[in-house]
RNA sequence: GGGCCGGUAGCUCAGGUGGUUAGAGCGCACGCCUGAUAAGCGUGAGGUCGGAGGUUCAAGUCCUCCUCGGCCCA
């Protein structure tokens, strides 16, 4: 209650600005904001608290229901690897997938999330491999089962670490039963999958150089290989012409190669040419040489210097057409059929250029990718001399029963030999320095590969099976119906699948699945027979992919075949082929009935273009003959405060579970969603306080929000249409905010959501309306019209904001909701999008605003310099003389309460001049001066009004609310 | 080595088809308020638009080259 002081004729000192030390308070008359919503938020206390609670209440599983009979949504789950802890990357993409399911909630939609994981595969197999060694164990005495089985124990633990870490973040989800590619029923419909291709005519076994580890002993896929620097002898070969028929005076010449890899010498079986390549002979002390003329220089410096050297002439490419050559370690005393007595033809290649080497290339099909097909279409095959471990044929002439890293000296053998044929021209040893390169390794081992033909299954991506079309056009034809989002994977994704190679499925490992197959002794074909494979499946499915290779074969093959006769593939499945069978296990299966096929929505990284994506793709188009998705989106890398890679060694990586600790888990979705994650981004400590202070001023308008509708009676409610023009300006910014926010969200554009909200927020809300309402929402009667169209609107925002704000900040607007509707069980993640009335939108409205909002602003500029010496220092004690040179703007100024507006004692809007007023600069349409204000200050409302009694110091607003 | 993408205030982002002093929010500085108070309000200072050339009457926006970073490929 006030105090009975009642001697109080002055206001205050003008000087000090402090009311008089015995003026009544009537601070308990006032309708202060209430809330227990603490300002401070300790999300990282309060959020598992929230997670306990939505588990306890089955949020989830009540969500389905509750939206059971609504249209379907799915964003199918990409699967992470389950070996190691989550980082900053894993963190953005399931915040993302989270946040664009919370979005489609609440727009409505019935979104089902199920987390996946990907589960076989190499790194855990070479982890498991590790404690092998440690213990002095070799892999190849372990039992295959054995082995199997740990590499799933160390897999079950990480989806178990990654899961809590995962749902920590505020992912909703299936939780309790996420896909596993290694389930057994996983695995069984991947051994489905996997028949149904071998079935399609899509498979076939062929040979082909892959990348080869012969440290690992397997294929690699290109995923797992990485490319560094390494230094490699390099030396010039020459191959003596026999025959030219178009250019018979080159026979004699020698054609010259340039190779890094002397071990492939003793493998060649042909020459390359370019066909516009121009090629020059030159006679060197007697000898004469061919190479690109265009590489002159670089072919005479590395080649030792020469007493005398002529060129001759030109030869074009058409003299090379048809012509031979003879292998320099050649032996007459050998039969014509021997290997390096065969003939070497000289063949037209479209990869050889003059970018480096001497424009004449070696073809050694078995060991390079442009060998092996050149050479195939001239009927010149591979010979299988180099083993899995790297070590050539012991039968093999000069290196046989050696390793090929171990041949590549300047004095190893293959040089020894050639020297001594007198065709090695130049060993990096004589004429220049080794050769430095980048050239491939493997990832894990990190050992350097090789090119190695080895007999692998592959699926056609260019045979027409059927007459029908072949892979590659189904899945380009399925890529141009779909929608991408950034619209330049369109072309990526494009581009990638129009120069992919058929698929290598095969891997020689333990820990995935294998294809299960058997293949006929003698003829080599493999058995296709649906009753055969409805038996492999069907075993799989009972004890998983180990059946394979605990299975009684002749029980599996049944009466119509005798299990002598075919042997049974050991192989293991590509885990591209796992991950892109999981539109099949997952959304097809029914044991996830929630969910449908296709996908409405992928969303992953932008490397999944090689991925993923494609993998899922070619599954999808080979068994269905259609993609399994209808959008693709993709997320860049998240790099460190710098733009840099993040890694482990530079010491510059955010953790995701530090930042949940310290921040919580709101603030990392708040930065997923206010970065642009279609590029490339960032992460750093002060990014990371960036993102909490602006959390911080969204979370205070939710303070305010709840404190100013603290005991708001829905009956207080107005109708727009009895509303003063401010609060019908905000409905109408209601409206525009609604457009701006569904435009963003059909755009999976979190940047401009959360922008549009906070500059909404701060802008219209904190530093505008909610600022002009206090004194209305403080000092107005309870029930006074002016105040409860105040608290109508408050209400709308409030409802709009903290559904708007949910699936962003999933956790914070939960307990916006909690603190005004406590219950048990409720939830604002039950709510749909906000119903923002379209007739609330006043485009003349708005106008008369903006422009009342740029006076205000010039008001405003105009008061600073005397609060600056402290002539003013609330702006209530300001008496504005506002200068018009408009007179709409009269119109405008006179139309409303200004004063009020403004937050000033008074107005007098002119558009004659004034003395001692200033044009505005930041709106040179008026002119402002402003004086101390002579009003007295109201004790009650601290507004400095003509109505202020010189008795108890209340306006006669503050008078008549007290009265009552 | 090749292809693609990107580099706008301290931070996160806007800046259709080239056209007045390049914008927003946050942060920062200063001031006010002390009835949103580890909050609120106001004012202000911050940008050679990665660099260098070029086209043009006019370029952050178009072209070339360079540089830094990222992704993919070899």
């Amino acid at each position: 209650m006030p105090s009975d002081k009642t001697d109080s004729s002055k206001t205050g000192d003008p000087k000090t600005g402090e009311s008089g030390a015995d003026a009544p308070d009537y601070r308990d008359t006032v309708f202060l904001p209430k809330t227990d919503f603490p300002m401070k938020a300790g999300l990282a206390k309060k959020e598992p608290d929230f997670l306990a609670r939505w588990e306890k209440t089955r949020l989830y599983d009540r969500l389905r229901k509750a939206r059971a009979d609504r249209e379907k949504w799915i964003l199918h789950d990409g699967p992470p690897y389950a070996n190691g802890d989550i980082h900053i990357g894993h963190a953005l993409n399931k915040i993302l997938k989270d946040i664009t399911v919370r979005m489609a909630t609440l727009k409505g939609y019935d979104a089902p999330y199920t987390p996946g994981w990907d589960c076989h595969g190499l790194p855990i197999e070479w982890k498991i491999e590790e404690q092998y060694r440690k213990k002095k164990k070799d892999k190849r005495d372990v039992d295959p089962v054995e082995f199997r089985r740990e590499c799933r124990a160390f897999a079950e633990k990480w989806v178990e670490v990654q899961s809590a870490q995962f749902q920590r973040l505020g992912i909703m989800g299936t939780w309790d039963r996420p896909y596993l590619t290694m389930d057994y029923d996983a695995e069984a419909t991947i051994v489905d999958e996997f028949l149904k291709v071998a079935g399609s005519g899509l498979l076939y076994k062929g040979a082909k150089p892959v990348m080869w580890s012969p440290v690992e002993q397997t294929a690699l896929a290109e995923a797992e290989v990485e490319y560094q620097d390494i230094t490699s002898t390099q030396i010039d070969v020459a191959f003596e012409i026999t025959e030219a028929p178009n250019a018979p005076e080159l026979v004699g010449a020698h054609a010259v190669i340039w190779t890094t890899t002397p071990w492939t010498i003793p493998v060649n079986q042909a020459l390359a040419y370019g066909e516009d390549i121009k090629y020059w002979v030159a006679e060197r002390d007697g000898r004469r040489f061919i190479y690109a003329l265009d590489l002159e220089k670089e072919v005479l410096d590395r080649l030792p210097k020469a007493e005398k050297h002529d060129g001759l002439g030109l030869v074009e490419p058409s003299g090379l057409v048809g012509a031979v050559a003879r292998h320099p370690l050649a032996d007459d005393s050998k039969p014509a059929e021997w290997f390096f007595n065969r003939p070497r033809p000289l063949l037209p290649g479209d990869f050889v250029t003059t970018d480096s080497g001497t424009g004449l290339v070696h073809m050694a099909p078995d060991h390079g990718e442009d060998d092996f097909r050149l050479c195939r279409d001239y009927d010149i095959h591979p010979e299988f001399v180099v083993d899995g471990a790297g070590r050539y044929r012991d039968d093999w002439p000069v290196v046989g029963g050696q390793h090929v890293y171990k041949v590549n000296d300047p004095d190893g053998p293959v040089c020894n030999a050639l020297r001594d044929a007198g065709a090695l021209l130049s060993p990096s040893k004589e004429s220049k320095p080794d050769y430095q390169h980048s050239y491939p390794h493997s990832w894990r081992s990190k050992a350097k590969l090789i090119y190695r033909c080895t007999p692998q299954w592959f699926v056609r991506m260019d045979d027409a099976v059927g007459g029908a079309q072949t892979l590659r056009e189904t899945a380009l034809q399925e890529i141009d119906k779909t929608r991408f989002v950034p619209e330049r994977g369109y072309r990526r994704l494009k581009s990638m699948v129009e120069g992919r190679p058929d698929w290598v499925l095969s891997r020689q490992r333990a820990w995935g699945v294998p294809l299960t197959l058997y293949v006929h002794r003698e003829t080599g074909e493999f058995l296709q027979d649906a009753e055969v494979n409805a038996r492999i499946v069907e075993a799989v499915k009972e004890a998983g992919a180990d059946a394979w290779f605990t299975a009684d074969h002749q029980q599996l093959l049944g009466d119509a075949y005798d299990a002598a006769d075919y042997e049974p593939v050991t192989d293991i499945l590509d885990v591209w082929f796992d991950s892109g069978s999981t539109h099949a296990f997952v959304l097809e299966s029914g044991k996830w009935p929630e969910l449908r096929s296709p996908a409405d929505l992928y969303l992953e990284g932008s490397d999944q273009h090689r991925g993923w994506f494609q993998s899922s793709l070619l599954e999808s188009c080979a068994t269905r003959g259609h993609a399994p998705y209808k959008q693709l989106l993709t997320h860049g890398m998240t790099l460190d405060k710098d733009g840099r890679k993040q890694s482990k060694s530079l010491g510059n990586t955010t953790d995701p579970k530090q930042v949940v600790d310290v921040q919580g888990a709101d603030i990392l979705r708040l930065w997923v969603a206010s970065v642009d994650f279609t590029e490339d981004h960032r992460i750093g400590d002060e990014i990371i306080r960036g993102v909490s202070d602006r959390y911080r001023k969204l979370r205070n308008t939710f303070r305010y929000l709840l404190g100013a509708l603290a005991d708001y009676d829905p009956a207080e409610a107005v109708a727009p249409a009895d509303m003063p023009e401010l609060e019908r300006w905000v409905l109408h910014r209601l409206t525009e905010l609604d457009a701006e926010l569904r435009r963003a969200a059909g755009d999976y554009d979190w940047t401009d959501y959360v922008g549009a909200l906070e500059t909404f927020a701060v802008r219209d809300l904190s530093s505008f309306y909610f600022d002009v309402r206090k004194d209305s929402l403080y000092c107005d009667a309870q029930d006074d019209p002016r105040r409860r169209a105040c608290r109508t609107v408050l209400d709308i925002l409030y409802g709009a904001l903290v559904r708007w704000a949910a699936p962003i900040l999933c956790f914070t607007a939960e307990e916006v909701w909690q603190a005004r509707y406590p219950s048990e069980d409720g939830s604002v993640h039950f709510e749909d999008w906000p119903q923002i009335d379209a007739g609330w939108h006043d485009e003349a409205l708005a106008e008369k605003w903006d422009a009342l909002r740029k006076i205000r602003g010039a008001v405003t500029e105009a008061i600073e310099p005397l609060r600056r010496e402290k002539t003013i220092r609330s702006s209530n004690e300001a008496d504005v003389a506002l200068v018009l040179s408009d007179t709409v703007d009269l119109g405008r100024v006179e139309s409303v309460d200004f004063a009020e507006l403004a937050i000033v004692s008074r107005v007098s809007p002119t558009t004659e001049a004034i003395g001692g007023a200033e044009q505005s600069e930041t709106y040179p349409e008026a002119w402002v001066r402003v004086d101390r204000t002579e009003l007295e200050k109201c004790a009650r409302c601290w507004r400095h009004t003509p109505d202020v009694d010189t008795g108890p110091q209340l306006c006669r607003r503050c008078r008549e609310v007290l009265a009552e």
